[in-house]
DNA sequence: ATGTATCTACGAAAATATTCGTAACAAAAT
DNA sequence: ATTTTGTTACGAATATTTTCGTAGATACAT
């Protein structure tokens, strides 16, 4: 099976792949690492901030250097998911992604990777957890009963 | 600031951490990795499973060498994510975790990480994607009105 | 029985992600 | 003026995940 003449074999079966992949700036499907994903949490909430405001709110959830948290800002400021205003000396930290941007993104992928692809039964499970108030199961409904006059 | 005689320096302070991470097995909230989800993806959807058959249907994604599918079937396996039947020389994976477990776990973080903690603002999101058929529209207006009636 | 295809085990390289220390500098306090 | 404090830059060490080649074994066909 793993013919070395006739067979191009897997390393170079596989290499081309690489190739493109910080091609595309503009093609961007922002896919944050987890820790990306917590530092862009506290900015869409609490808004534009430093670094150090960032890694105040990290460290009650965990103990987080302050180096580790500037590294990470600043690498997400290179790869362009946040953006900086470096007119003061501690410069300022803003998402430059979208909040509902990653939800979609995230969104998909956890029901195409755990779900078969069924949104619905996603949101059977989301709703299943009990956590959902009473007013926004209401919404929901609301929203549902737009969406099935739309879909005639 | 980085004060190395009274204050204990960030390395310390973050050691600890690293203590208590493989030791519980029990505990074991699965987070599989995204490869070993995909993996898990496929025995999940066709049951349990050679390394050969779980590799032709990942390749028909995205090329993968077979010796990487094995190795990666092969750490699951160690971890406890699969458990596999090696009566036959080609030995057959299955599951060791449910499906429903992972989506719960994922599902929780996602909500957490990128809906700021709220379930049904991930819903609304999944249903305004417009992949739901109106049965499942219906299903879960269902299970909503179900619900309300439990919640009082 | 000999060769060919298929399999597992295993170590290690490569790619990614995370964490941290140190240096250089500016601002503020003394 | 000098020291202390807070800040960025940067390189590098760690940790984690992914990928792959090679070796050795087993089944199968010739």
């Amino acid at each position: 099976m793993f013919d070395t003449k006739l067979v191009v074999d897997q390393g170079d079966l596989l290499q081309w792949r690489s190739k493109f992949k910080d091609k595309n700036e503009s093609n961007m499907t922002h896919k944050p690492t987890e820790s990306e994903l917590d530092i862009l949490k506290v900015l869409w909430e609490k808004g534009p901030s430093t670094v150090r405001e960032v890694n105040e709110i990290l460290s009650q959830e965990k103990e987080t250097g302050y180096t580790t948290t500037l590294k990470l800002m600043q690498i997400m400021a290179q790869k362009g998911i946040v953006t900086r205003d470096e007119s003061s000396r501690t410069h300022v930290y803003k998402p430059a992604i979208e909040q509902k941007n990653v939800q979609h993104t995230l969104l998909n992928k956890l029901v195409d990777a755990a779900f078969s692809g069924s949104a619905s039964q996603l949101v059977m499970q989301a709703l299943g957890q009990g956590k959902t108030s009473k007013a926004e199961l209401e919404e929901i409904k609301k929203l549902i009963e737009q969406l099935e006059g739309e879909q005639k």
